[in-house]
DNA sequence: AAGATAAATCTACCCATGGTAATTTAATTC
DNA sequence: GAATTAAATTACCATGGGTAGATTTATCTT
């Protein structure tokens, strides 16, 4: 039971010169797919996919490729928006702690508003590479997240080194408790974001002196 | 180009019958899974699994059910056996920050030795509920891990009400960190273990006292 | 002991979906 | 204005999960 809009005619559109610079435009098919992937949930085939934009398949394709592809871009778009809605929150906090507290809350909140898409992107790929789709979402918040880590370590004379391990660390943690609650709403969400702002500020060692 | 091996004739097998208590037996069609996957990757086919278990799709399904069903039971049975692992190593620990790490390192090094296996488990699922498909095995490591947090900070007037949440979130890390490790082997592996156990060591606060 | 029923298995099929080839129409170029 | 290029569609193929029905053997009933 597919959207089916327009259904244009067969052969290439009238009217579009390549002249008028946006062509079909790759970002309103993400758009789309975001959109039916809200209402669907993150199983949707690419067929339906195409069809809510508008368009037919082999068009999707030529412009965001396979379905991997379109996982990789979602990923970006997904990554890019929580980016700026978490940075937002943790500027506005008073003390790091209260940061830190933001960002665990920030995600947490924003992966339950966007709950299938989030999905479709950290668990969304049938490709073949499982490593990578798992990653997708974490490789670009991990980078962001690493330079602030090392920058704090150094300025401190602790190992700068550890960066990049921890920061796949946590945003693993973070995955793994926001998956959790999603699933099983066990807890009231304030106290989850409590229980993991103390786990990861401790770990951190945001507390007290510097490693070793 | 599946082993191929007997193609049984086709009614009821001759020879066998109820009172023998052991039926076809789901475990050797999980044992013939798992070999499987680990030669030929995560992607494998159920086709291809009761092939090389030497029955056919119906008789999987009988067995096991679908597929689901089967990344289900091969999380459970490499659960087990990771959990045996590596509480063998965690018990001959000489104290407990090398006893953490003694999990951290044999949770990275049971991954990569069953790769397949782990990444068949972890994201193999094409179902529908992929939340739960990506917690299968952390569910099951998550309660051993509860019960000795609680436990400890219990004894030391902290507020074992964490428990759960910190489970998740240190596996979590670990997965995150594995995967990563994994994919991109840029760190040597006894560097990566040394930095992750610091994180969740400092985390845990096993440091010094109790938190508030 | 014969016939009826149950159990265990396979063969053959259906159908959804990802991906591609061939086709059609419009714009652009020379 | 014919030839070429661009942008779509329709129609198809291949793979794979899942199932219905056929087939054979064991067990049960009378």
């Amino acid at each position: 039971m597919i959207s089916q809009k327009t259904s244009r005619p067969r052969g290439r559109p009238a009217g579009r010169t390549a002249a008028d610079g946006v062509i079909v435009d790759g970002e309103k098919l993400l758009a789309a797919a975001e959109d039916l992937i809200r209402r669907q949930g993150p199983s949707v085939s690419l067929e339906a996919i195409a069809a809510e934009a508008g368009v037919t398949k082999p068009t999707l394709y030529r412009e965001v490729g396979d379905r991997d592809a379109l996982v990789n871009a979602l990923a970006q778009r997904l990554g890019a928006r929580m980016a700026k809605a978490v940075t937002g929150l943790v500027a506005r906090a008073s003390n790091p702690q209260q940061g830190l507290r933001s960002l665990v809350g920030g995600y947490l909140n924003f992966a339950a508003r966007e709950r299938h898409v989030y999905l479709f992107v950290t668990a969304g790929g049938t490709g073949e590479d499982r490593v990578q789709q798992s990653l997708l979402l974490a490789d670009g918040t991990a980078r962001q997240f690493a330079e602030p880590i090392a920058a704090y370590r150094s300025a401190r004379g602790a190992d700068p080194a550890v960066a990049t391990v921890w920061s796949y660390g946590l945003l693993g943690a973070l995955h793994f408790v926001t998956l959790w609650w999603l699933r099983d709403r066990a807890a009231d969400m304030e106290i989850v974001i409590d229980q993991i702002t103390a786990l990861l500020w401790a770990g951190m060692g945001l507390e007290g002196g510097a490693g070793k």
